[in-house]
DNA sequence: ATGACTTGGTTACCAAGA
């Protein structure tokens, strides 16, 4: 079974990549983030022509999450059970369901902003209400994981220079501790390899020349539990798709999965 | 030059992303 997760940065600007990619790519179960539409904009019959279910988490204008399975899709669970609301608002950055006898999470965690920012307070109790809604299956015995955007980088080398993120989010101890926590529950980091240069980064700045020039992050990650970790028979960060024009700023990362 | 892209909406500017 093919895995993937991938901040697509607008599900309505990038269908036409997206179809080609699913082609392309043969994957069975796609985790999306950054929908940036509503439940009625969301592509749903284009994707089902395609062969692809999905379960859906929409906000409208920013954050969206989905699910997309070619091999089943069941128990789905929209929203994080418990998370913080931000501005007084539950924001729709989390949907899980079983694929294949595979549960997967699709996350869109807060950015944070600043540290100190109320945002970036947000974004650390976000990822503990993440922590403890996913305990349970992290330690059970059915193939687990939590794919997507996490917006931390988990170690130094996972961003192009670390000197440039000096009192920056991504990079703290706080955010790097609630990642740490999140593991402990059971979950492994499935690192993917990179196709190109020496680190797996998973996104680079529309500005400045930031893919071409490789200053990227690897903050696109997949937690996997014992079962699932123990099965993944590859994982790369697929770099083509963020090249040429039209693309997201994130990378896919694919898992194959012995299963 | 306290920004340098891209996106969608309170559209001919703005917030947000990371």
């Amino acid at each position: 079974m093919r895995i993937a997760t991938w901040n697509v940065n607008s599900v309505t600007v990038r269908l036409e990549r997206l179809l080609a990619w699913l082609e392309s790519s043969g994957t069975d179960v796609l985790c999306l983030q950054e929908l940036k539409c509503d439940l009625d904009a969301f592509p749903a019959e284009a994707l089902r022509a395609a062969g692809y279910e999905a379960a859906v988490h929409a906000d409208g204008r920013w954050n969206g999450v989905a699910v997309l399975s070619r091999v089943g899709l069941d128990d789905v669970t929209h929203g994080l059970p418990g998370c913080p609301e931000y501005d007084g608002v539950a924001e729709r950055r989390a949907v899980a369901a079983t694929c294949g006898g595979v549960r997967v999470w699709s996350v869109y965690v807060p950015n944070g902003r600043e540290v100190g920012h109320p945002h970036y307070t947000y974004k650390l109790e976000w990822l503990g209400a993440l922590r403890t809604s996913v305990a349970a299956d992290a330690a059970g015995a059915r193939p687990f994981a939590v794919l997507g955007d996490f917006n931390v980088a988990p170690e130094d080398t996972d961003v192009w220079d670390i000197t440039v993120f000096e009192g920056a989010t991504h990079v703290t101890e706080a955010e790097r501790a609630a990642l740490a926590a999140l593991r402990a529950t059971g979950l492994t980091d499935v690192v993917p390899r990179p196709l190109k240069y020496d680190r797996p980064f998973t996104y680079w700045d529309y500005r400045q020349l930031g893919f071409p020039k490789n200053r990227g992050m690897r903050i696109d990650l997949v937690y996997g539990n014992q079962a699932f970790a123990s099965s993944v028979k590859d994982a790369y960060v697929d770099r083509e798709e963020r090249k040429g024009k039209g693309a997201s700023d994130h990378a896919p990362v694919v898992i194959d999965l012995d299963v």
